[in-house]
DNA sequence: GCGACAG
DNA sequence: ATCTTGTCGC
């Protein structure tokens, strides 16, 4: 992957070793029908302020979607962002928000991609193999991969393919919004994942997982900067 | 060889 | 992600 021009140019040394790192990590990915019963959703979130990252995780019940808790941890930053290695910038302040918890979530829901990445290994898969836990990934926009642009209704939604794989399906959360990118992350499929998607996604393009956790990560960022 | 590129 | 003004539509 060759990068993009108005990012600062990355050192391949560190490219070469975080992208072993991923080819390993993959082989622990497992896209299966989910083994849980979904009564409680977390989404999650980071924000940034200089060289700190904010990570907020909020749990909500399912279906109700009614928030049951929110936490949040800050934390210096790494690495810079280099696409295709979103995870290792912001991975680790997210497992430590995840660990102040006080309640277990059955699925994660990432915003981000899941396996929909040049290596099937996108920040929602990544966290899923940190955390040994269910994850999927819901993007704003393509990392990678093809498709044709979903009807303008809601529940549309058209495959998104790479080198001959189904790693995800472009979906209209929203009726003449941009379509969001849905893909399994870990201990899940692409099926329940679109379904949960378009199943939390009430009046707005973003899941109410994810849009809490967007509007939160605000708060609490306005907190931090007192 | 020419673009494209999560947050 | 973040920096930024006005503007369109429910």
């Amino acid at each position: 992957m060759a990068w993009p021009q108005h990012l600062p140019p990355p050192d391949p040394q560190i490219v070469r070793v975080l992208t072993h790192q991923q080819e390993s990590m993959r082989q622990q990915v497992k896209i299966q029908e989910p083994d849980f019963e979904l009564k409680l959703l977390a989404g999650c979130d980071s924000s940034f302020i200089g060289e700190n990252i904010l990570s907020v995780f909020v749990v909500l019940k399912y279906p109700e979607l009614e928030l049951v808790e929110s936490v949040w941890h800050y934390g210096p930053v790494e690495l810079p962002y280099i696409p295709g290695f979103l995870a290792f910038r912001e991975a680790p302040n997210l497992v430590q928000a995840y660990g102040k918890l006080q309640h277990t979530p059955d699925l994660i829901m990432v915003d981000g991609h899941g396996i929909s990445h040049p290596r099937r290994l996108g920040i929602a898969s990544h966290l899923g193999v940190l955390l040994n836990k269910p994850t999927m990934g819901v993007a704003k926009k393509v990392l990678t991969g093809k498709f044709e642009e979903p009807a303008i209704t809601k529940g549309s939604l058209t495959p998104l393919t790479h080198k001959n794989e189904l790693i995800g399906n472009v979906v209209r959360t929203k009726d003449k919004v941009k379509p969001v990118f849905v893909s399994p992350g870990h201990l899940i499929d692409l099926e329940t994942a679109t379904n949960i998607a378009l199943q939390t996604a009430l009046k707005h393009k973003l899941p109410e997982p994810t849009r809490l956790a967007d509007h939160y990560a605000e708060v609490y960022k306005a907190e931090v900067q007192k």
